[in-house]
DNA sequence: GACTAAACGAGACGGTACGTCGAGTCTTTGT
DNA sequence: ACAAAGACTCGACGTACCGTCTCGTTTAGTC
C-alpha cells in the first residue's frame, strides 16, 4: 500500500544485476546469431527465443517490437569503436578506414543491420538513432583529416565531408545496390581518384 | 538427327490481347499507385487487388509473387529512358544528371522501389536484373563524359567509373542511409569537390 | 475485372460442397470432442486444430472468435429435436421431458455448454440466439400440455409457462448451482409437488 | 507410543493485526469494485492490484489464485444475513423473499458473483463452500414455512424443499439462462402457481 | 460462327510470424 | 530476515499476409 504522498511518477528503477542481466544478454546474443544465420529476412523472434532459452513474451516485454530488438543488436555492434588508423599518409588511412566499412558491409552481420536500417520508415524514432550512429562514426573519420592537415596533406580548416561521403558512398553503391565486390585494388583506385592531386 | 519425340506437352499458346492485357496493365498500375501511397512496407497483394478489380488468385497467376509484381512495376518505371543533358559543360550535365536522381530517389515511388531492391536477397535472378538496370544507367551518364572529352574537360580514354560512382554514392549515401535532404547548392559543391581539378 | 455498375452489396455466397463441408465438419466435431474432453475451461482452439487437422487461422477465418466456434458446436447440439413423449399421462409426460434434461446438463457436453453460457455477457448477439434455443424447447413442451387437455389433465386454455419454468428451473438450480445430483425418485417427487392437485 | 518427531515446519503463525488488514480489506475492497465494474470476466489481478495500492504478487501470496480472491470476496458478501420477512402470510412472505434474490441477481456484482460460481470445475473445494453458503439461505427460508405451519398454511412436518428449489430455480432459470427480466408481478404468479392450492 | 482451352472470378485453406493479455512463479533489492 | 517490486515463464488469443487449391465462368483465338 503507497502511503508516500510522492505524486511524481514512480519511475521504475531497472534491475541490471542477476537474472535480468543474463537474460537480456542471451537475447541480444541470439539476435545478432540468427541475423548471421538468416539474415534480416527469415528473422523471427521466435527462433531468438529458442535460441536464447528466454521465452517469447518476455521478449516482447523487453523490446517493443521485433525491428526495437534488432536495433539494440545491431547498435550494440556498431557502438564499439573503430580505430582510426594512423600510418602518416592521408591515402593509406582512408584505404584503411574504407576496407574496415567493406568488411563490416560485407558480413553477414552488416548486411542484415543495414537491411533493417533501410527497410525503416522514412522518418522514425529509430531513425533519428541511426543518424547519431553516423555522426559518430564520421566524427572519428575527421581525425585522419585532422592529422593529414598537421602534415600539409590536407588544407587546414577544409570540411572533408563531401569527399567522406563521396568514398563511403561509392563503396555503400557498389556492394548494397550494385551489388559488385570491392577489392582493395578498387579501393586504391577510387582514393586516388576522388582525393584531389594537391593532396600530394 | 531424329526429331525429339514431341513430348505431348502442347506449348500452351499465350494470349495476350483484351482481357489479359487489360488486366495486366491495371494490376501494375495499382501497384504503383499502392507503393506511392503506402511504400514497400505497407505492400499488400491484397490492397493491389482491390485497388485493380483484379482477384488476388488472377495476380498470382500472372506474377509468380509479391515480389516479382513488385519487381516488374517498378522496372517499367526504371526502364523509361533519362535525357541525357548537353549543357555544354560536364560540371553543369552531371548536377543536371544527379538532380534527376535526387527527385527520383525522394519520390514516394523511388523511396519503395530502392527499399524493394534493398530487400532483396544477396544473391539471385533478381539482383541480376537490378544489375543490368544499373548497366544502362550508366551507359547513358557515359555519354555525357565523352562529350566532355570532345570539349577538352576529361581526359579521352579515361574511365569516369569510379567518379560516376562517388557522385552516386554520395547522395545515396545522403539520402538511404543518412536521411538527409540533398539540395541543389549541396550538389554543385559537389561535384565540384570529387571532380579533379584539372577537368577545368 | 468488375465492370458491372452493380452497387448492391455482392453477398458472398457461403460454399456448401467438397473440402469446405468436411473442415466445418471436422472442426465442429472436434470442438464437440474437446468440450467434451476438457470442458469449457481447457478448451483451445489450438487443440480443436490439432485433432481437426485443421489448420487454426482457417478456423478463426470461420469463426470470428473462440466463442464463435463453441457456440455454433453446441447449438448443433441443442438443435437436434428432443422426441416429445406420449405416455398418456401429464405427469409421466413430463418426468420423461425432465430426465432428459437431467442427463443433458449432467453430460459432459451438457455441463460444458451451459458454462459456456452462462460464460457469455449479459446482452451480446450470442444471447438472442441462446433465447431463441430455449424457446424452441418450450414450445415442444407444450405440446405435451396440449395432449393433456385433451385428456382433461390440464385445464383448457390455461398457460403451463410458469409450471414449466418452475420444473426446469428446480433441476437446474441442483444440478448447476446446488450441485447436487437429480435422481428419477426425486423427480417424480418434483412433478408430484409442483403440478397442481387438481391436474388429477 | 512416541511423540511424532515434530516436524520442524515452525508452523508460520499468521500476522493478522495492522498493515496486513489494512492490505486485506483493500484488496478484497477493491475486488468488489472490479467485480461489480468489469464483471466476472474482465476482472483481472493486476486490475486488483492497481486499484488497491497492493503490489501483485503480494496478493498471490495471501490468495493463492485469482478464484479464491473471488470466492473469498463474493462470500463476505453472500455471509452477510438476509431479512427473513414476517408479514402474516406465507405467499407474502415468499415474494418477498424472491424479489431478494431476485435484486441480487440482477445487480452487477450477483451477476458476477454467479458467472463465477458458474465457472467452477464440477467438484472442487470451492463447489464445497458454495453448497454450505446454499445450505445456509435455504435454512432461513424453512423458518418462514415453519411459521406458515403455525398459521395453518402449511402442512405441519411436510419438507418445503422441492417448492423452494422450484421457485428459486423457476427466478434462476428466466434470469441466468433465460436472460429474461423478473417483475414483481412475474414472481406472484408463480408464487400462485406453484403453491398448492391448498396453502389457503 | 462454333468450339476449345487459356485466363479469370471467387471462396476457402495451409502456413508463418507478430504482437497482446492474463495467470502465476521466481529472484533481486531495499528496509 | 523478510516482504515489496520487478522480471520471467507459460499458455492462449486473435490478426495480417503470403501463397495454394479447387471450383465454375468468361473469353480469346482458331477452325
Amino acid at each position: 500500500m503507497k502511503k508516500q504522498p510522492e505524486e511524481d511518477v514512480p519511475e521504475p528503477r531497472r534491475r541490471t544485476g542477476g537474472r535480468s542481466a543474463r537474460v537480456q544478454a542471451a537475447v541480444l546474443g541470439a539476435t545478432m546469431d540468427e541475423l548471421k544465420a538468416h539474415g534480416y529476412d527469415g528473422f523471427s523472434v521466435a527462433a531468438v527465443a529458442a535460441r536464447s532459452g528466454v521465452h517469447e513474451t518476455s521478449i516482447y516485454r523487453r523490446w517493443k517490437s521485433r525491428d526495437g530488438l534488432i536495433l539494440e543488436a545491431t547498435f550494440a555492434l556498431f557502438a564499439q569503436d573503430i580505430p582510426i588508423p594512423d600510418r602518416g599518409s592521408l591515402r593509406e588511412d582512408l584505404v584503411n578506414l574504407l576496407s574496415g566499412a567493406v568488411r563490416q558491409l560485407s558480413s553477414p552481420i552488416g548486411w542484415a543491420a543495414t537491411q533493417f536500417a533501410m527497410a525503416l520508415p522514412r522518418e522514425s524514432e529509430m531513425t533519428q538513432e541511426v543518424r547519431q550512429q553516423w555522426a559518430k562514426r564520421f566524427a572519428s573519420v575527421r581525425e585522419v583529416f585532422d592529422r593529414a592537415s598537421l602534415r600539409g596533406e590536407w588544407p587546414v580548416g577544409k570540411n572533408p565531408q563531401d569527399i567522406i561521403e563521396s568514398l563511403v558512398g561509392a563503396i555503400y553503391l557498389r556492394i548494397l545496390h550494385l551489388r559488385e565486390p570491392v577489392t582493395a585494388a578498387h579501393l586504391k583506385r577510387l582514393v586516388e581518384a576522388v582525393l584531389p592531386a594537391t593532396c600530394k
